[in-house]
RNA sequence: GGUCAAGUGGCCGAGAGGCAAGGUAGGGGUCUGCAAAACCCUGGACGGCGGUUCGAAUCCGCCCUUGACUUCCA
């Protein structure tokens, strides 16, 4: 089966084709580095991930872009127009630079603790002021802007009539119908300078007090929302580019007016296929600033928030999001999170096991049921990432793939069960989807040289004591070592194997 | 109000006309000096009412409940 993605464009799912193969080109809405990232947040930046893994893992040459918003976006509907980040910024005494450095690096770091791979731009919006200000003249040349006070606005109205008739609506992408919006707001519209409720800032001129403030042909002023990713998506990966990602709520209104932008700018629908992740809940509401119900990484990390019973690991957190499919809510528990974290411990210790084992000769004694099976949850895990990136059912087959490794472990299996060639294939495909698309990487790291050589003693000195029968002293190493978060385990072959908690 | 989603075991979640994945928690067992881990077995779920169909968790209608967007938001 051919890779296939749900397109929010055409609300189907389209066989994925690139443009000019094998190159592909994806853009994804990054944070606005204002504050600390939540766990809301983690979502896009880890299932994209797992996309721009799987894209170069089947062989394409990918650009991914994606994001920082570091310029103030300004708030309106009644309230103050005022830059987010500036803002801030004066509450917390601090430079806007300052605080954007502090978040990015912050966000980054972050980033990296889930094993994010970079992207391959990371493109600021402080840092393409002079692409935004000429995608706006453009836009105002062709007629589809106007400008007010200073500021510039677009105007909804006129490209919906126009591109209507070229069968690209202004809400397209959302669908969303712009009479009905325009019947239901024109009342409320009388103090704006806007023409149309519907019309959206491209570039806001900036009051006395805004720290964050650039020269413009209409003045000082400030990006609008919705430019900067216009401009660094067109930049970076030209007029038309494969994909676009973000979260469900950028739908509307941000991405319908990146669509209706860079259409009158470059005459082409930017993306082809759009992607959205849906949100992550809370008891059964979204997590976000505005409900007041988020956990910031920090605090997942570290457990210190009033509804964390413990702390989580970043890798908890990878496979927690992994387990569930990418376009549908996933409700926040400490319950799920502690499953998590013991199916991904199942997991990654059975991986560990199956990575150190050599298997040289096949006996003879091969189980064909068992070869098929496992041959068989192999081959259907590219098909499930195929089906739109059905990471949920993935993992159901590296679990039960798990079963047959541990079961070899353990010896309820014979080793000469699994025929070599059907052994290296598994070590070769675990490999594959556990660590290279999704990532995963193991978590009791830094163990060195000497640390073990120290457990490798007390091991001997432990098993010695156990084969007189002296077992208070065995007990007592084993379980002093507990309590310093050494976890000993007698294995069946009489080996013993540690780890960290 | 408008638009759009969603409701699956205790919990988290796949599935989208034909035996209801997987994880975790629960019960029983095997192994073990004891543990831990692991493996095996096992109970337990499709919001409600109608309809279409040989057959519905899946399609249609109505209802209930929850959520998202509605120009700040991942």
């Amino acid at each position: 089966m051919s890779l296939k993605f749900y397109n929010s464009l055409t609300r189907q799912k389209e066989v994925f084709t690139p443009i000019h193969a094998p190159y592909v080109g994806m853009y994804v809405c990054g944070p606005t580095v204002s504050g600390e990232s939540h766990l809301g947040h983690a979502r896009p930046f880890i299932t994209f991930d797992v996309l721009f893994r799987y894209l170069l893992n089947l062989g394409y040459q990918v650009r991914y872009v994606r994001n920082i918003t570091d310029a103030g976006h300004f708030e309106e509907e009644g309230r103050v127009a005022e830059d987010k980040i500036s803002s801030k910024a004066t509450l917390e005494k601090l430079e806007p630079m300052e605080l954007v450095h502090k978040y990015t690096r912050l966000y980054q770091w972050a980033m990296a603790q889930f094993n994010n791979l970079s992207p391959s731009i990371e493109p600021t919006a402080t840092g393409h002021i002079v692409e935004q200000i000429e995608m706006i003249k453009t836009i105002l040349a062709d007629g589809f802007a106007y400008e007010v006070n200073g500021s510039v606005y677009f105007d909804v109205e006129k490209y919906h009539e126009v591109f209507s008739q070229k069968g690209q609506p202004y809400g397209i992408l959302s669908g969303r119908i712009l009479e009905d919006q325009l019947e239901s707001t024109r009342a409320l519209d009388n103090q704006d300078e806007k023409r149309n409720k519907s019309d959206f800032a491209l570039w806001k001129k900036a009051p006395p007090e805004h720290i964050m403030r650039w020269q413009s042909p209409w003045g000082e002023g400030f990006p609008g929302w919705h430019i900067e990713c216009s401009a660094m998506s067109s930049k970076y990966l030209g007029k038309e580019f494969d994909i676009h990602g973000g979260g469900m709520d950028l739908q509307f209104p941000h991405h319908e007016c990146e669509i209706a932008q860079s259409t009158v700018c470059n005459h082409v629908m930017p993306a082809r296929y759009w992607l959205h992740n849906n949100m992550i809940t809370l008891n059964g509401k979204k997590m976000g600033k505005s409900y007041n119900n988020v956990i910031r990484l920090t605090e997942l990390f570290s457990g210190n928030h009033p509804l964390l019973t413990q702390a989580y690991s970043p890798q908890t957190i990878r496979f927690f999001i992994l387990q569930s499919h990418y376009r549908g809510t996933l409700d926040f528990s400490n319950e799920a999170l502690q499953a998590a974290e013991k199916a991904l411990k199942r997991l990654w210790e059975a991986y560990q096991w199956l990575m150190k084992k050599e298997l040289t000769e096949s006996t003879g004694l091969a189980d064909e049921n068992l070869n098929q099976s496992i041959r068989t949850l192999v081959a259907e895990m590219e098909e499930f990432m195929n089906d739109d990136l059905n990471t949920a059912k993935v993992l159901a087959n590296l679990f039960e793939l798990t079963s047959h490794i541990n079961s070899v472990k353990d010896g309820h299996l014979p080793a000469g069960a699994i025929r070599l060639e059907t052994f290296q294939l598994l070590q070769q495909q675990m490999k594959r989807f556990i660590e290279d698309i999704f990532g995963l990487q193991g978590e009791n790291t830094a163990t060195d040289g000497k640390l073990d050589g120290v457990l490798q003693l007390l091991i001997e000195i432990r098993k010695a004591a156990k084969s007189k029968k002296d077992f208070v002293t065995s007990d007592k190493i084993r379980q002093e070592l507990a309590q310093l978060g050494v976890l000993l385990k007698d294995e069946k072959d009489g080996g013993v194997s540690y780890q960290f908690e």
